[in-house]
DNA sequence: TAGATTGTTAATCGATTAACAATC
DNA sequence: TAGATTGTTAATCGATTAACAATC
């Protein structure tokens, strides 16, 4: 199979979220590529072609199965099977992580929640207790873990990501402000939520400078 | 000005990660096209016309002079001016983003932070004290806020973004998932933090068949 | 001078948008 | 049939990469 292309793996998940909602009301049960497209934001040929590239078909005069959408973009994003993760970094963001319950509809299954700091070890946080770092590389074996979310320092990620993916880690979700090189056959997804700030302060400025 | 493309947004914030920690160090006063290239994860000549359209001169056989390229990055993004921003949502990521102490690197200085549940009012998170939705409007305009962070759920925030804009703030930075429209003259920035967890996930399943 | 690095043009690549025929 | 919507090709746009002359 092919790996589909960075841009439209961004708005898979946009369709996704807004079709899974009127799926379950069920009011509708074929939308146009023109109103899906306002919903999510994007061009209505955008999303004909997103979803000819995924297989769907439409149906002149009617539009798209709404069911069959949301099933093939489950399909192909890998949404129908369970993916078990841990997150590594009990601080808040790794907290928020932990107890966010959308993840389910993703398929995602948090199994596990570390830090090394002796005074959260033990404590409930969301709805993980959190465990030792020296735990981590047991865990992920026993439990088969595919996918770590790293919520720690930038300075302990790069060490980090090697530990995680010598126990066996596939995927790395990384949302330290760091980037760190991880071997072969092991994918990362680099999260620099302060990238988003950069563009909002640019647009601050040049709408300042635009009123002198 | 114009107004910087997106893609290029995204890279100058990783520049000045990694030279402010050079420049604070100051072990070295100059850094060339391809090793700043490579400790982003960029090619070299993307990083040449960057600095180029930033207006940053480097010297050949030397490179570009750390500080400068620095100062200029802080003056086109804005991280030199102060923005005042709110957080609309005292969960668990709005109390990570209050606690987050590098945003003062980026300008940004959290004023208040605003929930609606009784519970949560008036107890400390992260370094401020929850305020009632009610005084949004009044704490905004007083403190000249520029920026909100929406970290609410994603049936509130449109009506949420509404009330921010009237009340004069000129940035979102929503992180609920769900988008919505803004009067003109605002600049929003959705951040969609299962975009990346799709991605994740399809190349999982991209793996798994290949091995099959 | 020789050599390393910048600065810039040209080529490539990919993504988005426009146009329109095909279809139910 | 008429009309709305899909499906697809072509055109545009922007971003990235390659090549190389200019420069210190």
């Amino acid at each position: 199979m092919d790996s589909l292309k960075r841009a439209i793996l961004d708005r898979l998940p946009r369709y996704y979220h807004v079709l899974r909602e009127q799926s379950e009301t069920g009011d509708k049960h074929a939308v146009s590529s023109a109103v899906l497209a306002s919903l999510v934001g994007v061009d209505d040929t955008q999303v004909r072609k997103d979803l000819a590239l995924i297989g769907v078909r439409g149906c002149p005069r009617v539009g798209y199965k709404v069911n069959e959408v949301v099933e093939a973009i489950r399909d192909i994003l890998g949404f129908d099977q369970t993916h078990r993760a841990v997150i590594v970094g009990a601080g808040r963001l790794g907290g928020a992580l932990a107890s966010y319950p959308g993840f389910s509809a993703y398929g995602l299954e948090i199994v596990a929640l570390f830090d090394n700091s002796p005074a959260k070890i033990g404590t409930m946080v969301g709805c993980q207790q959190v465990r030792p770092l020296d735990d981590l590389e047991r865990i992920v074996k026993r439990s088969s873990v595919d996918i770590a979310v790293l919520t720690v320092p930038a300075g302990v990620a790069p060490e980090l990501a090697v530990r995680l993916a010598h126990a066996g880690v596939q995927a790395i979700w990384n949302f330290a402000p760091t980037r760190f090189a991880v071997p072969e056959g092991v994918s990362v997804r680099h999260e620099q939520i302060s990238g988003g700030l950069a563009e909002l302060t640019h647009h601050l400025r040049c709408a300042i400078r635009d009123n002198d």
